[in-house]
DNA sequence: CCCTTTAGTTATCATTTGATAACAAAAACA
DNA sequence: TGTTTTTGTTATCAAATGATAACTAAAGGG
């Protein structure tokens, strides 16, 4: 029952993950996107160069859907399609610079919100938070 | 600089652990349910008591539409509403036994699919992630 | 060369979610 | 006691998201 424990311990954790996040990326978000258009923008800054399908995969959408929100987007802009010269049914989607621009003033003011919260914090204390973060992206979270 | 490359390890290990537990608790909300009413229900599985006024801050929605989702969630039976008698405008939301059972049921999915996770983990790594889980929740994720 | 598969598009409709105004009742307070 | 604040409700509308069908074009395979 040693692993019941754990798994209380990893849903309590990723409870906590997610509304800390939540709450440090609230209003980060533009005015001119949606949350959903938001995060796939997210997605295609950390992924770039993405296809369509990959956007679909990763986000749990249907292809017509998401092909829908990845025009608005780069409708708005933000965003850059060029065709795969060795598949030309794919496309490259990659952020634009007014997409880069966007989302590097986004995860500047997150930047500022995650050092609040980890303000005081020993030398020490840092090194044990990155050596844990490693290891449970390695063990868990991969 | 050194800030910066652990907010870097911070964003990512962020979208990972989004990733990860939808991934685990994909298609695992019951067909009765939509995806926020599912998320609603989950917060008031782990704080129960709570009031509307919770609900709305913690979800950060507005009490109209905080009241109306929690209204659908009684009217199908999950959750239960009694008056506090030592404020009568406040109200104690908590599971029903059918509500208990709903979560209980998505609960052991999610904890079979963790497990499958972290299969073939030797006991000095489960100790290892355990500590981990309590570090950063106690230092960033508070 | 035909057939199938993969990648993506467009259109349309239903449902979900968000926002706002107007309200009621209990509690707090002056 | 009368007024203000807190807690919640109802109704209504707009926008975002999800689902499906019908389609095009390129690639792959026999």
């Amino acid at each position: 029952m040693d692993n019941n424990q754990l798994f209380q311990k990893f849903v309590a954790f990723s409870a906590a993950v997610h509304q800390i996040t939540n709450d440090i990326t609230k209003d980060v978000k533009s005015e001119a996107l949606t949350p959903l258009q938001y995060k796939i923008l997210e997605y295609i800054a950390v992924s770039q160069p993405v296809t369509l399908s990959e956007v679909s995969d990763c986000m749990q959408m249907s292809m017509p859907n998401t092909s829908r929100e990845v025009k608005k987007l780069s409708e708005k802009g933000v965003c850059t399609r060029i065709t795969d010269p060795d598949d030309r049914r794919k496309q490259g989607i990659t952020l634009s610079a007014a997409g880069e621009a966007l989302m590097n003033e986004a995860f500047q003011q997150i930047a500022v919100r995650f050092e609040q919260r980890i303000a005081g914090i020993t030398a020490a204390e840092r090194k044990e938070i990155e050596q844990a973060l490693d290891l449970l992206q390695q063990k868990v979270f991969y």
